[in-house]
DNA sequence: TTGTTTTAAGCTTAATTTAAGGTTCCCCAT
DNA sequence: ATGGGGAACCTTAAATTAAGCTTAAAACAA
């Protein structure tokens, strides 16, 4: 799950950032008006957290222009306590839902699951299954025909990448920056050696079923070299369950 | 797609020119302003990132000394965070788009699709279709006859150019400039020699289709002897797919 | 501490280049 | 015309280089 989160405040983004990172999220922080409506217009977000009072350009314009352009990520807004008119104005420029400054972390947390719930976007299903393998996002947790496996953090976010986006390779720089939130400072290696224990861990979950057997060449991650990873969605193919 | 990436951090430029290649790009990296402002008098790039604060020339000087000489290929302006006057002085030289550091990586890669796409080159279309061979750029895919051949990097990029500029012939120091991203250290045989393996890969598919046959004697990449390599538009000219 | 993440180093495998001998084509002298 | 001879190009296999994998150890964080 990657989310944007727009508020100029720089001490609260950033705990909010690092309360939203220990959930597993990727997230990126911007503290200014302008540069968040471009991102917003380039970068397909899970979910943006928009605050609705910012420098240079305010959360409602912001919005509209990105409903005009058809963006249309979940956008949650944050108002100053008691600001109904705001409320109001900003649920008819098309944000999802508003929370009122200040509030319980918590209470932000549920809600990004309601919208991530709500929204169409196939990549935030709660729950998502393929072949035996079974990605819980809300309780983060996977299974392999049932069996639980413990996955540790940047693996847990790069396989539910993988899984939430069939089909397309990640390179090692979208990985770099969609798991570990910035491409710069990650080194190759450090996501050569994810892949690796992430895939052991798989595997050997696949030996102790018996409902699917992967071949002796089979590969859940399949590498594409010089382009990157992808989900080998053919293992699943005839196999379909959901 | 060739792109001159001139910006003088290293280490930036490194791990973007990483990156670009990854999705199949050919970039060539330039540090030093007056360099980089001499190769664009004399190349054609597909598009050119260019960062704004330079040593030796500052970008908007080699911006507008290349509008002034009529090079129109398309600019990606980088900027400091913040620095809006650089923004619109940037603009008014003629920059097409800009971006301010630091950005994401998938930013990038949404705006330079967007200036190819926005650019008038036919060279710039993601899918190439021509008789029963499909060249997908962006999933970096090549599909004859719906079956899909697995080509390596530089067969790939070879196959891209000749297809996407039909009727051109490139002589082998083209092909090693804008395939190799550079004309010095590529000998002949290694063209050659990839030229050779990529049209068995074609032929070898051609094979395996029932809807379009090769006769004996057709090649679909045309030597011409002393002058260099073409498409074969010829060999589907009747047969008119899209 | 304890568990997680990153780095390091040697290893494996695939892509790329080089090398070497073979074709084909063209020019020129016969 | 015709048959060397050379240049340009082709084709394979071998050598080289680069990309990716794996494990353990080091560094970091809770």
């Amino acid at each position: 799950m990657w989310i944007l989160l727009v508020e100029d405040e720089k001490q609260l983004a950033n705990s909010l950032k690092r309360g939203l990172e220990e959930e597993g999220y990727v997230v990126e922080v911007q503290h200014d008006g302008e540069e968040a409506e471009l991102q917003g217009l380039v970068n397909d977000y899970d979910i943006v957290i928009l605050d609705w009072r910012l420098p240079n350009r305010d959360g409602k314009e912001i919005l509209e222009h990105w409903r005009k352009e058809d963006r249309n990520f979940p956008v949650l807004m944050l108002t100053a306590l008691g600001d109904l008119d705001h409320k109001v104005s900003g649920l008819d420029a098309g944000a999802d839902d508003y929370m009122s400054k200040p509030f319980s972390f918590d209470e932000l947390l549920a809600r990004i699951r309601a919208l991530s719930r709500r929204s169409a976007d196939i990549s935030n299903t709660e729950i998502v299954k393929i072949g035996p393998i079974e990605v819980d996002a809300r309780r983060h947790n996977v299974t392999v025909g049932g069996i639980s496996l413990t996955l540790r953090q940047k693996e847990f976010v790069l396989l539910e990448l993988l899984m939430t986006h069939l089909g397309t390779v990640f390179s090692k720089t979208q990985i770099a920056e969609r798991v570990w939130g910035s491409a710069y400072y990650v080194s190759d290696n450090t996501i050569e050696a994810t892949i690796s224990t992430l895939r052991q861990k798989l595997n050997d979950t696949f030996e102790d079923i018996d409902t699917y057997k992967l071949g002796k060449n089979d590969q859940i991650i399949e590498t594409i070299r010089g382009a990157g990873y992808r989900f080998n969605i053919d293992l699943f193919k005839d196999h379909k369950d959901s």
